[in-house]
DNA sequence: CGCCTCTGTCACCCAAACGTCACAAAATAT
DNA sequence: ATATTTTGTGACGTTTGGGTGACAGAGGCG
């Protein structure tokens, strides 16, 4: 299961497309203009997105750019949704970097297919992302390691998916509904400690890397951008 | 820059893998069936031969054994391209020679990724990766054959594979899917124990390099980076 | 100062994940 | 053809991790 955007502007495909994904067990979001896209994809940080090239407002290239630019956003894969052998050869080059097209018309299956070889590989292992070192605190993604001070400490799967959550959203409060969302990937249902229990053993076990985590009450938990001065 | 022969019989398939190739910087040979492939890799001695399985004329199967035996040919790096439910051939494209194969529908990037991977190697040339001494494990990769503290241990092809794969991604978890779809090239159906399974095999057979191989709970599996208590 | 809400903490129980085994199917050798 | 090896799969037992609810403590607000 992952979060996937659907930006695409003609309203039969883009509810086939959700339809469809759903039904394979995805989240979906959807836009019908680049703006409102770009906007989706800052805030909701889906896994990957499919991107129509022929938008009413701005072109698909432009998305395709401003998305790779923004290392918050970089990470997204993204799988375009072309018309025209013309303007495929302009992408194709993946100078873009994208990560797959399929030409329209295609067959859904066919779509689905290669939405999943996508996720298969990007979901899982993006090395594509900035490496974790902040103060004491160091973290191999790939290898699904964390240090303390150079001392190896042993997170759970959860643990560990928690705090890179948080780290990779630095400074910016995530509500425990966000988290649920992200981390467990389960609707908000807030009725639970779930989110605190983690968060208490996540801090326990890194030590003084703990402090980083910073509660924010009423809202939910933040990792801290800087070190030690408060803010600026 | 190589050259590189495509032999796809799929018109389509065939455009976007020789543009993609060009646009990465490489010569790009094409045929659309199995006789003009082998008459092309023996005149133009290619780099590397992107092969199809499923061809009209000949399998890609005796294409393979047929470079192989010559060699003239035996140099070419080959890489398989085959359709998910077309079965066979991991094992056996595997002991034919083949570098690597990628099961339809692949995400274009992936594709290129894998290509270059298999380049890189071939630039150092001679039977390419580097050896694999680890501790008390040894492995020589064209051999296919596995020491222990100097004492052979007999692997199946499957085996020998995963350790492989394992290996080459040493301190990278790799998780089942993954490894399903690289080790095995099927798609990811996660009910099943295989696996895990085979894990267990190789563990036992590889006796004290057995802990070499880290289980990663919720994650997947990973070989160890360095023998002792490492940091860094 | 007192009340109320939100968070930290704990211990318990269940379920998911893993290791292991045995067996059947498939591939391979004889 | 039969014998043997290799592989995939379902069942089972074990362990670990994680969700839950209760309760206490802290923080905020009037």
């Amino acid at each position: 299961m992952a979060r996937i955007l659907v930006i695409e502007d003609e309203k039969d495909l883009q509810k086939v497309l959700e339809f469809n994904l759903q039904q394979a067990g995805h989240e979906v979001l959807t836009a019908g203009q680049g703006k409102d896209g770009l906007k989706l994809a800052r805030e909701r940080d889906p896994d990957l997105l499919l991107l129509d090239l022929m938008l009413p407002d701005m072109s698909g290239t432009e998305i395709c750019k401003a998305l790779k630019k923004d290392p918050r956003t970089a990470g997204i894969a993204i799988l375009i949704l072309t018309a025209k052998g013309e303007e495929l050869d302009r992408v194709v080059g993946f100078e873009l970097g994208a990560d797959d097209y399929v030409v329209k018309p295609f067959s859904v299956r066919e779509l689905l297919l290669r939405v999943d070889a996508i996720l298969r590989r990007g979901v899982s292992e993006q090395g594509g992302q900035p490496p974790i070192v902040f103060g004491c605190l160091r973290v191999d993604r790939e290898a699904h390691r964390v240090w303390i001070d150079d001392k190896e400490v042993e997170l759970t799967a959860i643990e560990f998916k928690l705090l890179v959550t948080l780290h990779d959203r630095k400074n910016r409060v995530q509500s425990r509904t966000v988290l649920l969302n992200d981390v467990w990937g389960i609707e908000a249902d807030i009725t639970t400690r779930t989110v605190d229990t983690h968060v208490k053993r996540l801090r326990e076990k890194i030590g003084a890397a703990g402090d980083y985590i910073e509660t924010v009450r009423g809202v939910g938990y933040r990792f801290a951008d800087s070190l030690e001065g408060d803010t600026r």
